[in-house]
RNA sequence: UGCCCGAUGGUGUAACGGUAGCACAACAGACUCUGGAUCUGUUUGUCAUGGUUCAAAUCCAUGUCGGGCAGCCA
């Protein structure tokens, strides 16, 4: 889809979008303000495409705004590489459709203090673009003041307390889900001491582990998240955004609403894992006793994808463990590899479209994607003739020394897009795939005997085939019919097949890769180690002989070989004159299909 | 075996008490200078059992199956 029909494509329903719509009718929300906060722990994967999708779409329908924010509250996992990825990949899969709807602030800017309704209160907001004003995400990180103030005024309350339980400990007395926890020790140390204790912790007085920040809520309750769940852990670890102001760190559960509501999220949208935790996501908000109107947290099931795995630490061992090149190795599910593949961002926005949103964790066939790739570059795509696996064919019919200019349509699906000449002469490369000397019925291509047509240049005929001593296929040997020139047939004679070529005088090699899905499972997690199914065939690299044209595509440049698929030229190993393509996905091969049965 | 959530063709989804539809896949055919594209048609579905109702995929109950939850990860 070009970027005008995702516009004009009717906005999509799913239960959140009615819930948003709901919100808005009943004028609970002057404006929708929703957020998209990964932790900068690795690399953006087609699963949060999906969560873009949702989270800028609404944005987007309801001319709201989408704030892109940092969940970077564990400092030992996060890195400056990881939120410059995200912020690239996000860029790249907005582009040109919600980049209006990006929430970001003023490089540096922090919470200001306000007074609502007589109350102190935090609030931060995205702000416009403007000329010399340089924008950042927002950081959770930049809370931590803010997270620390909220916590002391919960401590305040009696609704936390500071506990001195070894981790092993604070395990121990939860519990289990089938089984109530027990009271800590510390649970009922008064808030004087907790407060004193609280800001001992962040004055770095105590080791890690040593203690923690605890809600004081309910050990026998049957959500364990609502055991005293823990706060804060300290932490003397250098963060990539703070470095070392602290030593103590929020967890995600406290973190996460209070970063919501500090930047007035009115509908925080996350996967179905985060359901247990609503309960305390409330919990926190309430004890705090917030003027403002609180935001409210609503979940949909994660992406699945077949034959591919989506999990940031089986992606990262990928990585680590040298099985792929890299983040963006094209094989990997991540935006990063996606796009070095070749796939365009409105495909993926396609895609996402496609494939709803609901509570149902299933698994989505990757041919959908696919599919939706081919829809767009079948499109937009000019065509162009690659022959991957050569076979020379010799017109001995055809003047030795001479050649011409053949027109050839660059996009039958656009009139628009023009023809180009392509050199022909006497000698010749085909697919080895499209000869075959006892070809079966309905093989339409070239067999001794057998007639073809070369897309737009002639009909031509098998009179001879040319081995070596040991038998193997040297050349084929052929007549043209002159008057067939442009691959007409002037005497109405109906001609079956017809197959790419390429002029062996006058084309170009080019490198191309191959790919194939990375996994040979359609679900690789289900049977023991993940790794046993890579797919040792995922990556082929051929030389391929090309028309002359293709040299000149540019970086980045997406063309369909006629007959084969839609190729990329991959911008970071291309050079001028010199591409290197990626084969995005193939074409849609019914032949194959009648082929193989 | 505690709590939460879910279940519609092979896959993903729609139907918001009133004709089970769409996309992908599959199959068959038409058309075609890409065995591409396009077009037409076909096959395949409401997890089960009860209940409420004139009427249930939809509401209720029970069961079955699936997912999630016991990090000082997010």
């Amino acid at each position: 889809m070009s970027d005008a029909d995702t516009h004009t494509q009717p906005a999509p329903r799913d239960f959140i979008r009615d819930i948003v719509l709901e919100d808005l009718r009943a004028g609970r929300h002057s404006r929708i303000v929703t957020r998209f906060p990964p932790e900068p722990n690795g690399y953006l994967h087609i699963g949060h495409a999906k969560s873009i999708c949702l989270n800028f779409g609404i944005a987007v329908e309801h001319a709201g705004i989408c704030h892109l924010r940092m969940d970077d509250t564990n400092p030992t996992k996060e890195e400056v590489e990881y939120v410059e990825s995200i912020q690239h990949d996000v860029n790249w899969l907005t582009a040109g459709w919600a980049e209006d709807r990006l929430g970001l602030k003023s490089k540096g800017a922090l919470p200001v203090s306000q007074s609502v309704q007589g109350r102190p209160d935090f609030h931060i907001e995205a702000i416009a673009a403007a000329p010399g004003r340089t924008l950042e995400p927002f950081y959770a990180s930049d809370y931590f003041p803010q997270f620390y103030d909220y916590a002391i005024g919960l401590i305040r309350r009696g609704s936390a307390y500071v506990c001195d339980l070894s981790p092993a400990d604070t395990d121990a007395y939860r519990g289990a889900p089938d089984r109530p926890g027990r009271n800590s020790p510390f649970r009922d140390r008064s808030p004087e001491e907790s407060l004193d204790l609280f800001q001992r912790m962040k004055a770095g007085e105590f080791p890690d582990g040593a203690r923690t920040l605890r809600a004081r809520i309910d050990m026998a309750s049957p959500n364990v998240w609502l055991r005293d769940p823990v706060l804060y852990r300290i932490r003397h670890a250098e963060h990539h955004h703070t470095g070392n102001a602290w030593c103590i760190y929020p967890m995600y559960d406290f973190a996460h609403c209070v970063s919501d509501y500090i930047e007035g999220i009115t509908h925080s949208i996350c996967t179905l894992e985060f359901e247990v935790h609503r309960p305390l996501y409330d919990w926190i908000l309430n004890k705090l006793e917030l003027p403002r109107p609180l935001p409210h947290q609503y979940e949909f099931a994660r992406l699945n994808l077949t034959y591919t795995v989506m999990s940031k630490r089986k992606l990262l061992q990928l990585v680590k463990e040298r099985r792929v090149s890299g983040w963006d190795d094209p094989r990997m599910p991540t935006l990063a590899g996606l796009r070095r593949r070749g796939y365009p961002a409105s495909a993926l926005r396609q895609f996402c479209r496609g494939i709803g949103v609901t509570k149902y964790s299933g698994t989505t066939d990757v041919g959908l994607l696919e599919n939706c790739v081919r829809q767009e570059l079948n499109r937009t795509a000019p065509r162009r003739s690659a022959v991957l696996n050569p076979l020379e064919v010799i017109l001995d019919t055809y003047p030795e020394g001479e050649g011409e200019m053949l027109d050839a349509l660059n996009n039958p699906e656009d009139s628009a897009a023009g023809t180009r000449h392509v050199p022909f002469s006497r000698r010749l490369y085909i697919e080895r795939e499209d000869f075959l000397e006892n070809p079966p019925k309905k093989f339409f291509r070239l067999a001794p005997g057998q007639e073809v047509r070369l897309r737009y240049g002639y009909i031509i005929r098998c009179d001879r085939v040319e081995k070596d001593a040991e038998g193997n296929l040297l050349r084929l040997h052929c007549s043209h019919d002159p008057a067939t020139r442009g691959g007409n047939t002037p005497d109405g004679r109906k001609i079956k097949g017809t197959i790419h070529w390429v002029s062996a005088d006058h084309c170009v090699c080019a490198p191309v890769r191959l790919y194939d899905r990375l996994f040979t499972r359609e679900n690789p997690e289900e049977a023991g180690d993940f790794l046993d199914c890579l797919n040792s065939d995922s990556l082929q690299t051929v030389s391929a002989h090309m028309e002359p044209a293709l040299a000149d595509t540019p970086p980045g440049g997406r063309v369909q070989f006629e007959r084969l698929g839609y190729f990329f030229a991959d911008p970071v190993d291309s050079r001028p004159g010199a591409p290197v393509f990626h084969r995005i996905v193939g074409l849609r091969d019914s032949w194959a299909k009648t082929a193989a049965s």
